[in-house]
DNA sequence: TATAAAGTCGATCATATGCTCAATAACAGA
DNA sequence: TCTGTTATTGAGCATATGATCGACTTTATA
């Protein structure tokens, strides 16, 4: 009976947005009932029901939970400790949809916006994934035109089609600053591709800013026949059995390590175009993700010092520990 | 059907907040019904609507909008340009309950919000009253040790009863901060009182304090005899009645005002023991409030510049242009 | 320990909300 | 202008939510 979002595909206008945003406003933070503001609005009950449900699918109304939940707390400072991080939040998780990212990524929303709201110029790293992307979606808008917003990783397969997932252009979009993409293929489909790709202009622009940035924020995956990487064509089926051959559990920004977290010796590996990692991080370097099956990426991430931070849910991180 | 609080008086435990916070975290960002949380925490489903309520109703979880409504946009553009403004935030208003200071306070949190988010240590100056006092309810809590909350105006009648309306140390729990309360009553029931009072080595701190000051919040009242202020006992009848006869409009942190914005030259204002007006304001001095019957004292304040930064409603904001 | 006061709980019911569907309105292409 | 297609609408209904009430539990007090 909640949440119900009819979003064909295309986006309402302006004018059904702004009637949107009143709506909700009256319901949520009014405090009306939808009869009452259809009355005030001089709409039907239904009308006004569909503005409220579009908004909160279109996030123009947002939540957020304002009290440390005890056990989240007593996680988070056991993962922070454990794994030396710098910081590391943890949500409550949703029993039945342990796959969903909502609540970790409103928590990501919350720590980008602390950073993005300063001031000061300020580069900010990210990769892809639907974390990372549903985490821009909940971030408020603001207007930051002196910060600038880098790829880590390519969001094309090697065949050149993008990725939805692109995180980028859309953070820059939400905070108003300059983007740097990265052009070019999350696996290139040899090494020469790479090579020849790297050594273009953009590419030195990329890693100079990487140096300057303040954090990276970047998703995980599990390497297998399931994992995002496989599913949305960016790596053949070919690349998957190399790698689980080669027993990689996990994989950041397309870079795949094993158990221990250290980067694999692997072939598909020199074909990854994305900016190196670094282990131990030289910045805030922020692993968004969970779910049961990225806990053994994730264990070895940490292990390996893949990152220093860890935004997680309650399940994922019982599990971490 | 919406926003039951039964909430008696007393604090509920930091158990059962804790469970409020993750009842209310599985329905609203979790978008469960109350019928499934009551499965996953084998509650009754009566039992999570109880606590999905009071974390509603203890502000454990907030609704934000993040929505420029056309109207409210313009609205402020108006009145930041007639009134030659820093900003103007307009909220929608609730047509139902146009005293409600709901919205108003919402758009206050949000500014205070970004201002104390900043790291570098920070004076912030604050008034008193409800909507001042709702506003802070609804930030979230931070840490901010370093910076200072200065009170403008004391919180007490001259007989000594503290207000409930108290903003700084509410405010200073809030963010963590220093808190600089101001000793004394809105209005000393002698020139000489005051005199006296303003001798304290605590008053010249304040003063000292309010110079660095990063930004003021205040409230702001008419002057009669439902006003706060006398209705709450700050100023007796005969201050009223002088005040009135004197044609006042409005009031800011005790200080009452004509027409035309200029301080009084009444007796009444010779006993007023909160720091002086500045006009026009030397730092950023947000006026938070609106209602119908606040909209003289509003004209008046902003035509005689008494502010620079205006948080209102739609309905007020109208009024105004 | 008895007793009153206050709080908690779940059953029950009145409303509020959200989904489905059929009718209508808007629209694009012939 | 006609016609097939696609949004949009509101009615009706199934569910979800919130208020009330009496029974039960806990706490305070004598």
């Amino acid at each position: 009976m909640r949440g119900s979002s009819p979003s064909p595909s295309d986006r309402p206008s302006d004018k059904r947005r702004d009637d949107a945003a009143r709506a909700a406003w009256l319901y949520f933070i009014g405090g009306r009932t939808q009869d009452e503001i259809a009355t005030q609005l001089d709409l039907s009950r239904q009308a006004v029901q569909r503005l409220v449900a579009l908004a909160v699918s279109e996030k123009l109304i947002k939540f957020r939970l304002d009290h440390p939940i005890a056990s989240c707390t007593e996680l988070a400072a056991g993962l922070t400790e454990r794994y030396g991080l710098e910081f590391c939040d943890v949500t409550p998780s949703d029993p039945d949809a342990p796959g969903s990212a909502g609540g970790i990524a409103v928590a990501a929303a919350v720590r980008l916006q602390r950073l993005l709201a300063a001031k000061a110029p300020m580069v900010i790293c990210v990769g892809t994934g639907r974390t990372l992307r549903a985490a821009v979606e909940e971030l408020d808008s603001l207007d930051r035109p002196q910060h600038k917003v880098v790829s880590l990783v390519g969001a094309m397969s090697a065949g050149g089609q993008a990725s939805p997932y692109d995180v980028v252009m859309r953070l820059a979009d939400k905070v108003g600053a300059q983007r740097y993409p990265m052009p070019a293929p999350v696996l290139t489909e040899t090494v020469a591709d790479r090579e020849a790709l790297q050594g273009q202009r953009a590419f030195a622009v990329l890693r100079e800013l990487r140096d300057q940035a303040r954090a990276s924020f970047v998703g995980i995956s599990e390497i297998g026949w399931q994992a995002p990487l496989h599913r949305d064509g960016f790596m053949t089926d070919n690349d998957i059995s190399a790698l689980i051959e080669a027993e990689a559990v996990g994989e950041i920004t397309g870079w795949s390590f094993d158990a221990e977290g250290h980067p694999l010796d692997s072939p598909v590996n020199e074909r990854v175009a994305s900016l190196p990692l670094e282990s131990p991080p030289e910045r805030l370097t922020v692993i968004v993700g969970g779910g049961p099956q990225k806990v053994p990426a994730l264990k070895a991430a940490l292990k390996g010092r893949l990152a220093s931070a860890l935004i997680t849910d309650e399940a994922t991180a019982e599990a971490l520990l």
